[in-house]
DNA sequence: TATATACGATACTGTGGAGTTCCGGATCTT
DNA sequence: AAGATCCGGAACTCCACAGTATCGTATATA
């Protein structure tokens, strides 16, 4: 529904002219927007408190009610606005391998941010099977980004000719968002720099017919980051 | 804490003799842990109450909690006697090959069975932030069970020389329940057979070797149940 | 049959939190 | 300065649900 960003108007709902006192302002919106993911992520849906939200938003309660009917439409407009900005594909790495580009994604940053979206998922993730809206907007806010850009350096590999056209792009793409969801969410592991390369190495790769030999170190070592064997064309170093 | 089955008495319980009336009987546990199961899958944790598992039990609420101190305790043993029985390692398939062992595993009963269980702990996440007891009961419950299994399968493919003993079993172990969990929890779509053999035949075989010449039709054709085509000992069919 | 217990049903209490209302102060417009 | 509106704070109402208590009944022992 709402969108965040610093401010943007919807020209439609400024149709009749308020020329009165103070113009609407919800110049508080991004403060308690935040402070909405902040507590979802920490307590969940029926943890949070709208009191809670408001509190740390510095903000009244009655100020959430102006803006928002209800607890759910601002839990809808908080989720909306974690999508992601730091994904676009214009932007991606493009190291002239996929290995390197795989490991150009591995952003402490980003896997920061990643944990954090994650656990606001987990927080409602009971609410996601009798809200396909909210499901829907959560997917895209969090999954849909990063498999989009798995999805876009596995093909630019194929149009390389680096990898094999008939590779299962698809499934592909979306291993390494399924694996780290699956490493914060129930073994409650952290997401870390080494985890993300064994997958790299162990299996997309491998999976892509890129595998060192074949397959690779059971990852557990410090510091996996010899390169795969064989590689049509490899720039970096 | 408290486990399942039909009827199991622990003896330190039994030391003082109650001979009189009827003893403790506690006959109606499995009723109710079956319905407090049902109730989770259906309205996770916040959404469940009390009386919606006394009345699907056909029992009354003080019986619940004669039995049990609080939702909490009745949810943890609810979860704890979810853990598997059809997945014992001593009679996983056994058909020779990789491929058609994890074909085999394929069950329809196992699907529908493991879709449920990551509903009832969809319901049940956001508490597993707070609660290690609860998230580790989790995860033995649901997810362990499967990767144990995976994990022997590919553990005994290396021993016959199948795969390279440098494949990364843990995380191609994982790799299914993960992919499972992600289609279940975020994408909303079923597990069926289709999607399960699309990462059969395009990531678990490519990733050690295994792949037809190499990666697989990018699975969304009706039947590709066409087994790949170098195999060092193929037995069925 | 007499006794004791476990159970189902139902009424009850207490509490936490959603949503509402009101008010004083701050800020912008004119 | 005067007017209008937004905000933060705090009090309030209302309700759903956890947990308790009571009672009649069914069942098993003796």
């Amino acid at each position: 529904m709402t969108q965040l960003g610093p401010a943007e108007d919807d020209p439609a709902e400024e149709a009749e002219p308020v020329k009165l006192g103070r113009r609407r302002d919800h110049t508080r919106d991004p403060d308690i927007l935040a402070a909405a993911v902040d507590v979802l992520a920490e307590c969940g849906y029926d943890g949070m408190t709208i009191d809670m939200v408001a509190s740390r938003a510095k903000a009244g309660k009655a100020t959430l009610y102006r803006r928002w009917p209800s607890k759910g439409e601002l839990v809808i407009d908080a989720v909306a606005c974690m999508k992601n900005g730091d994904l676009n594909l214009s932007q991606l790495p493009d190291t002239g391998t996929l290995r390197g580009d795989l490991i150009a994604m591995i952003k402490p940053h980003s896997i920061e941010d990643g944990e954090k979206k994650l656990r606001v998922i987990a927080g409602l993730m009971s609410l996601l099977a009798h809200s396909p809206e909210l499901a829907e907007t959560a997917r895209l806010s969090v999954v849909e980004p990063r498999v989009t850009a798995h999805r876009f350096l596995l093909r630019r590999a194929i149009e390389r000719g680096e990898i094999s056209p008939t590779s299962d792009v698809d499934n592909l793409a979306t291993v390494t968002t399924a694996m780290a969801s699956m490493r914060v969410l129930f073994e409650r592991k952290p997401v870390n720099r080494d985890f993300l390369i064994s997958l790299i190495d162990g299996v997309i790769l491998p999976a892509v017919g890129l595998g060192a030999g074949s397959g690779a170190d059971p990852g557990s070592g410090s510091a996996p980051e010899a390169p795969p064997a064989a590689d049509p064309a490899v720039t970096a170093h």
